[in-house]
DNA sequence: CTGAAAGCGCTTACAG
DNA sequence: CTGAAAGCGCTTACAG
């Protein structure tokens, strides 16, 4: 049997309005009598019922969080530096995956309500209607994923600046043909910014090469395809494609830059340590993240959505060779 | 302003009884009645508020997870499996971080309840006092984290048994020095397993190098020190370490695992790319999360907890030199 | 098959 | 500074 507000204030003499008071802040209390209800709920381990306060207050402090898809290190750090962010703006973070289809969504999130006022979308199915999760009494903001309306919140990864720098970048080095390593989901921009490059270089040839997956395995699934391509330069939509295309490499007797020159995206911790070290792009983590914990805290400009745009970041390591002088082979300039 | 269970039923003109036993099922309706609060539902967007529910039948859909510290592969995936099993079993998934303090750890544990009627720790603090939480009134299961008190439900991983084969399988391959790059927290028979497979062989010498930190960066700077050892076979408490002193040879001149053989623990995925491609022992994830989903599902039998150790299981690859005969390197035979 | 009523445990005006 | 009462939205016996 739970023990109430009312059994303590009965211990302790008072009423419930009182023994609340003192128990969940509010109002003045004298100090006897406050420190007599401490004692009484101390006393009988009085737990209050969050059900009741939610219940009560129209409001709750819990987050829904939809989680990508895989089991990569972005994925997870993301999902980390937002439940660290939450809980510093005092809210709780609940967990879950995006279901297979618009039903079995809208049924979790009307699961949801009651709990949670909030859902972060960090994986999203560009088949599903987003306008359908308006009539939802829960706020809806995508990160990084975009539902194709203004009528939510959106925080977006701008891959295209961060493609367009790492393109360059293998240019710059002394590459005449860029391979593309394309993902089926290559979002957000990648191929505008490979493009782009490639474009502002009239001499440099480009062949792209689409992917299935994103792992390790399938940059080294392509190792053959890459190789008979021709290029001296390529770029995976991933860091894990990358390191699996050096393993593909390796055994095969290619060395990585001087025949090639590699470059990733997404600026996972193992490229940094990788021989060579694996050049790539960082996401804006904590700038997005930032963002949407702000909607969260001031919520109540109902109506009112927001689009911002974050631009990704170069980083140039030793699998792109850099002409100046030859550098240092040691993981410790990676900025990580 | 929330629609109501009791304004679908005076739109569809029946009881709130009525309209509760259409929606949330239960009880017998005719087929008219039920159809036509089903309309007023889908015309009102009624969505069920789950605060009420949860105050009224005193039970919840939620569990707690306390996820680890740090933030690389292995946490990561156990979270998700975590999150996938209590979803089948129909539990959504409350994320936190253990709080520096043990009055911080209670104060969130008195949040939740009322809406999460079990934790599990999947990280702890041996100062805590886990006997403190016994008074509250939530289920705690310990995840690969041992409380010290077997009044909670524990599933732990028995790292002794994994560690054992390892370092016999780096003594087969020929190593007669082996070094044990062992974290402060190196737990669960990390060193009880190095000592007994040295034990079992007398000839072989053994010297422990202490880490501060398991990442990769520890593993690179701990890199002189094992070489100055003489060391002829490593064994890292992470695969991090591991591939951190890769570079660390690398960069040196060190052939792997011609001048020394290496293993980790932890199998993570890059491992399994590396070159050579890493040895390591695996955790049993899926295992250890099916027994705390269990106790969650049928969370009935009070006061009876359970303690259950699983073993831990060698994966040899390339980075351990096998005299059978020479290994086709390829990533594919690595049980990934 | 359906309805009127009580109550889950808390918070929030409203009086005193 | 303190109390009696209403009510959040649902579910659960209890009648009919």
């Amino acid at each position: 049997m739970a023990i109430t507000l009312k059994i303590v204030a009965n211990e302790a003499g008072v009423s419930v309005r009182t023994a609340g008071r003192v128990l969940r802040g509010g109002g003045p209390v004298s100090g006897v009598t406050a420190e007599r209800v401490r004692k009484a709920a101390a006393r009988l381990s009085y737990v209050p019922n969050a059900a009741a306060r939610n219940l009560r207050r129209r409001s709750c402090r819990i987050v829904g969080v939809i989680t990508s898809d895989g089991n990569h290190e972005l994925i997870h750090t993301r999902l980390r530096i937002l439940e660290r962010c939450l809980r510093e703006a005092g809210r709780d973070t609940l967990l879950g995956s995006l279901p297979g289809t618009q039903e079995e969504l809208e049924r979790m999130l009307l699961e949801w309500t009651g709990f949670a006022d909030f859902v972060i979308f960090t994986n999203w199915n560009p088949d599903f209607c987003a306008e359908r999760l308006l009539k939802l009494p829960i706020r809806c903001i995508f990160l990084d994923r975009d539902p194709g309306t203004d009528k939510f919140d959106r925080f977006l990864t701008e891959r295209a600046s961060g493609v367009r720098e790492v393109i360059l970048a293998l240019i710059r080095s002394g590459a005449g043909k860029i391979a593309h390593v394309s993902g089926i989901g290559s979002s957000g921009g990648r191929i505008e910014g490979f493009d782009s490059a490639i474009r502002a270089k009239p001499k440099v040839r480009a062949v792209r090469i689409p992917s299935k997956g994103s792992e390790f395995a399938d940059g080294y699934r392509l190792g053959a395809r890459i190789l008979r391509s021709g290029a001296d330069g390529v770029f995976f939509d991933t860091d894990r494609m990358a390191l699996g295309f050096y393993r593909y490499a390796h055994e095969h007797g290619i060395r990585i830059p001087e025949q090639i020159a590699v470059a990733g995206f997404d600026n996972d911790t193992p490229g940094a340590y990788a021989i060579p070290s694996l050049s790539t792009v960082a996401h804006p983590l904590e700038e997005e993240v930032r963002e949407a914990v702000r909607i969260v805290t001031n919520g109540d400009r109902k109506g009112k959505t927001k689009t911002l745009y974050f631009p990704t970041k170069l980083i140039v390591r030793e699998s792109i060779p850099m002409n100046v002088k030859p550098i240092k082979p040691s993981p410790t300039f990676t900025g990580k």
